[in-house]
DNA sequence: ACAAAAGTGTTTCCAATACACCCATGA
DNA sequence: TCATGGGTGTATTGGAAACACTTTTGT
């Protein structure tokens, strides 16, 4: 039972009941009948909310692994410490949104990035509801520009001695140095931290770093290579040592096959929850 | 420099400068500074989205894991299955949002229950781009409910033998497939899918099923007694063999202490990735 | 008694650890 | 030649895997 009426310029169409809507309408194709059924029943008066990406970007400079922040030059929170963050636009994933703003931040493009957690307590940002999707960023400190936005400045923290952050980012920054290790036990994660050259002594200060404990040189050195990940090279790092210490390079051909052992690197791994 | 004037009912008040906003605001203290500070800066002009979760349900009945699905009663999509979703409301954050849908699919509260990963391709859902926060779920199949909401039916799958889904459901499942196997390697997560009382060979169809792959029985049951984590009960379980297999319990105040143990029960724990 | 699954005993072997030692080189 | 960190050799050991064997009990 339907009833078509005009008023003014406007036409208006009752459905008794919603079945007749949908016999009505499927006479326009299984399509837009689809998408009308949906946009008035399922979607209906459903809230709408922002959604932002912070992302949490470590680096490491040969000694210490480190938190890039930035210092909000404007209010509120002028003079506080926060994650690079921003809205994701209409047109990209939240993928893409964070790989934007870590270009923006640092210039940088094709930096190891991984999705962390989404934070959606109601209250987390008090000015209005934002769901924020958190990444954390591995790169490569020497690779990193400082041709910042005047907007704000970053900086390089040690892990000790972080600022205190805005909202929720120290939250953020607890459960991506957790993900961190988690992830590096099982993945060659790390590599990403590094340059494309480097020795293992170096390689072993971050994993010290890392999982926050010292290892036995030789034990280190002995397990790294014999992965067979690595490629030695011909010169030697004579920076650190009289004796010098060989270069590597990961070799990507065996890194998908020979990264599992990796995973022996870990003390005592089952203690990662 | 501040210009005040009447149009209509409305007043109207032009800023010169934003610094003049801010020291005028000021007087109003500094949380109702913040707030219209924020509004008019940031967060103008942002587009607001559609925010769902959508759970991907793990059960286990004895023999083999399985997943719940629920089947579409209604357009669109009508009869193809689908995972357990549902809209974020505005009050609630995504996880509340999660146990709510749970709840009103399985009846069941207090279920393991933990974040996976958001989807966002903007082009994921084709009605309106909304972003799904996909979370697991684990529950002991024995408890549940099958008094449901006549909206849809639910049903268990064999993860071999799982149905089409929509969306991007189906990867979905299989990032949850991955992560299950991967944070079991890790905790004592399996539990949450057995009753309170089981047998160690049923564990051990458990983690087969799980690993896809069989463990010798004597060291697995020596490993797993070994743990400590287990209380042995006092009744056997006669139905699956004449001699029969005790009962055990999870000791919870154990649980913390060893679980970190659970870890040497994975096969090739490095293969996880 | 026998079948069938639960669970134990025992051997083997590998790989993580500890730590002593050798190596290469600049000062 | 000696100090310094890089890297190797090697004994020890804990525990994972394999598998034969024993236990329990319904039929």
């Amino acid at each position: 039972m339907i009833l078509q009426t005009k008023v003014g310029k406007k036409f208006i169409i009752v459905f008794n009941t919603i079945n007749f809507l949908r016999n009505w309408f499927s006479g326009a194709g299984p399509l837009l009948l689809n998408r009308f059924w949906l946009v008035m029943t399922r979607y209906k008066n459903q809230k709408h909310f922002l959604v932002a990406v912070d992302c949490i970007v470590f680096g490491f400079d040969g000694q210490n692994l480190k938190i890039l922040l930035i210092k909000r030059g404007f209010e509120p929170q002028k003079g506080k410490w926060s994650l690079m963050g921003g809205f994701v636009q209409p047109e990209e994933s939240a993928d893409e949104a964070a790989s934007r703003i870590l270009k923006g931040l640092t210039g940088l493009e094709g930096v190891y990035l991984e999705q962390l957690h989404v934070f959606s307590k109601p209250e987390r940002d008090p000015i209005e509801r934002t769901f924020s999707i958190s990444y954390f960023a591995l790169i490569d400190i020497l690779r990193y520009q400082t041709q910042l936005n005047d907007e704000y400045h970053a900086e390089w923290f040690l892990l000790s001695e972080m600022p205190d952050l805005i909202f929720d980012h120290a939250e953020m920054v607890s459960m991506a140095r957790k993900k961190l290790r988690y992830r590096a036990a099982m993945h060659p994660l790390l590599f990403e931290l590094l340059p494309e050259r480097f020795t293992i002594p170096l390689l072993q200060n971050l994993f010290e770093d890392v999982f926050e404990t010292t290892f036995d040189k030789g034990n280190f050195s002995r397990k790294i290579t014999s992965t067979g990940m690595l490629l030695k090279q011909k010169e030697k790092d004579k920076a650190g040592s009289k004796k010098g210490a060989f270069y590597f390079k990961l070799d990507k051909r065996h890194y998908r096959k020979n990264f599992h052992k990796v995973h022996s690197l870990v003390p005592n791994p089952g203690e990662l929850i």
